[in-house]
DNA sequence: CGGACAAGCTGA
DNA sequence: CAGCTTGTCCGG
């Protein structure tokens, strides 16, 4: 029976403090005494471990020198586990589970270190650290010049706030980078990117120019003590900075910031509340600004000269004269893909957004379609000769008509790998396969890639992009979808440059004319933002409206009980799947967490993009 | 989540 | 009624 402490005559009130248990299903909070002989170790945001219920959990510490409740008589922590998240980051952590109607504990995971860390003597103290470079191996930055000069005065002109500044895609964002720090220095900046490709080639340019960088998650510690520029992706946003002085987020269009997992936050809108929160200005780059952002921020652009330089040329292949059956490839393609492969080291990337080989096959004698003979679906061919497979219930058959027995099949809707075979016998250059489960082996230097969008984030300077069927991203039935078809655009021009650079897109298309076409080739994404937002103010959806989506068995019994919540419109198309519409998100989210939820799974997702 | 404990079922 | 399964509750 360990017990720690003094016990003189009137004895000292003990320490006891406040833990969330890092045990998803446990929403509660419990009081646990601090022993002595951790009591230099323990403060808000640290790891501990502790007895519950008879087990051992993790858990964070988000309350110190809490009075626990009447008739509770508290345990000691059972171990110290190192350091957590700063603790104005715990209180952002539940600012989080409120905006985005999850367990804390899912923030402080993210917010925590991916390793145990130790402060050299207990408390944490700023100024003390080991890892990553101190001030005093950075000078002063000097300024990149440029655009970027006058973007960054703008942004920093006024009161702190939130700036947009819409950079066309092959212009550089990191002279803007550079620009901020040359002005503010490095500590304390947090700077974002979407992948970790992109971060990790952000922090190389910063280094090299002589900026203090700490990368997360790796160098969680160096960022922790707040003297350099800390670079991440979307967990970013969680950077174990007490205050941040400044924020850059790059490609902040992006959807690799949102989460997809259940609590589905955003990190752009992480970093904007943490702006907010710390009065430290926080700016967005991005080619294409979503609507949402438009609405919060204050934009800044460049010259139209400017911006019409940092597109590549565009070209729209109408298809809607041509016979459908004269598949995908156009005669203009083919010329494109000539006048590239001729040049000794041209290269060109075709999109294809589907994978496999066939997606949709018909009967060559009676003209049926391919269906799945268990529940009707349309069938896909992964492989020449290979089973035809049902996408929807996954049942597999032999490649033959299910009407006529016959084996000739014809293939209607052609897949990325049979596109690769027709495309090499076409321009007689041997093409390159690339979608997202291809090795990563795959040839960096292939002159002709055919692959999925994934392709795009994998290959590095290409002189073309060629999207073979367009329509699939302009007809994509979620909301948003628009937005989504022009970044994809953006991110190919990034990859072929700007038009004086001679980077080139061509897309294939039944639908010319639509905005987001008329966008890209303009080098004007106002083009499809005006009439974007005009919707969507028509309709009520966001940002003039906020939207939760409620899925699973449990739906029905939580909507239910949030109609007393008031201010919350709810509508469902199936019982285990309703929509929930509320004017701001403090009417949704207060809604969601003052309703107690019912027993069954359900998976509450608010700024839902899928209908 | 997962341990504790209570209520329900089975077989001798 | 021991021995087991199933279900509900609750954690400091």
């Amino acid at each position: 029976m360990p017990t720690p402490g003094p016990s003189r005559q009137g004895d000292p009130p003990e320490r006891v403090v406040r833990l969330v248990p890092d045990v998803p299903a446990i929403h509660r909070r419990f009081d646990y005494t601090v022993p002595e002989s951790m009591s230099a170790d323990i403060r808000v945001g640290s790891r501990v471990r502790i007895n519950l219920h008879g087990r051992r959990v993790g858990a964070w510490v988000i309350g110190d020198n809490v009075v626990p409740p009447v008739g509770v008589v508290p345990k000691p922590i059972a171990l110290s586990s190192g350091e957590g998240p700063p603790e104005r980051v715990v209180a952002l952590a539940e600012w989080a589970a409120w905006r985005w109607a999850g367990p804390v504990s899912a923030f402080l995971g993210t917010a925590s270190p991916p390793r145990v860390v130790r402060s050299a003597s207990g408390a944490f103290r700023p100024g003390q650290t080991r890892a990553g470079p101190g001030p005093s191996d950075s000078g002063p930055v000097s300024s990149p010049g440029g655009a970027s000069v006058g973007i960054v005065a703008k942004v920093l002109g006024g009161a702190p706030s939130l700036s947009v500044v819409r950079l066309a895609p092959a212009l550089d964002a990191s002279l803007i980078a550079l620009e901020l720090i040359h002005r503010m220095g490095a500590a304390g900046v947090l700077m974002l990117a979407p992948s970790h490709t992109r971060a990790s080639q952000l922090a190389d340019r910063l280094r090299r120019s002589g900026v203090a960088v700490a990368m997360l998650p790796e160098e969680w510690e160096a960022a922790r003590s707040g003297e350099s520029v800390v670079v991440g992706t979307r967990s970013g946003a969680w950077a174990p900075l007490e205050r941040i002085r400044a924020a850059v987020v790059l490609d902040a269009h992006d959807e690799a910031y949102r989460e997809e997992r259940s609590p589905t936050w955003s990190a752009v809108d992480v970093v904007i509340e943490r702006g907010q929160r710390d009065e430290a200005p926080v700016v967005l780059v991005t080619p294409c600004p979503p609507v949402v952002r438009l609405e919060q921020g204050a934009l800044v652009t460049t010259e139209r000269a400017v911006e019409r330089r940092g597109w590549p040329v565009v070209e729209v292949v109408d298809r809607t004269g041509d016979d459908p059956r004269t598949g995908l490839f156009s005669e203009r393609l083919a010329q494109l893909l000539h006048s590239v492969l001729d040049t000794p080291s041209g290269r060109v990337v075709c999109i294809l957004n589907r994978k496999g080989r066939a997606r949709l096959l018909a009967c060559a004698l009676c003209g049926a379609l391919a269906r799945c003979t268990r529940c009707g679906g349309p069938v896909a061919q992964k492989e020449l000769g290979g089973d035809l497979e049902c996408r929807r219930c996954g049942h597999a058959r032999p490649a033959m008509c299910g009407e006529c027995d016959s084996t000739r099949l014809k293939v209607v809707r052609i897949g990325v790998s049979r596109a690769t075979e027709e495309l090499s016998a076409l321009v007689g250059v041997s093409a390159t396969e690339l979608t997202g489960d291809s090795a990563d082996t795959a040839d960096p230097g292939a002159r002709l890639v055919v692959g999925t969008e994934a392709a795009l984030h994998r290959v590095s300077r290409v002189d073309a992009v060629a999207f073979l069927d367009f329509d699939q991203h302009l007809l994509a039935p979620r909301f948003g979808g628009g937005e989504e078809a022009l970044a994809l655009l953006a991110r190919a021009s990034c990859l072929v440059g700007g038009r004086q650079a001679g980077g080139r897109l061509l897309v294939q298309t039944r639908i010319p004319d639509h905005e987001v076409l008329r966008s890209a080739v303009h080098a004007d994404p106002t083009l499809l933002s005006e009439p974007e937002r005009k919707l969507r103010l028509a309709l009520a959806l966001p940002p003039f409206g906020v939207l939760a989506l409620l899925r699973g068995p449990g739906s029905t019994d939580y909507a239910e009980a949030l109609r007393a919540a008031g201010g919350l419109s709810l509508s469902s198309a199936d019982p285990d799947r309703w929509l929930i519409r509320a004017a701001d998100h403090r009417t949704l989210c207060d809604g969601l967490a003052s309703t107690p939820r019912p027993a069954g799974r359900l998976r509450v997702e608010v700024d839902p993009i899928d209908v």
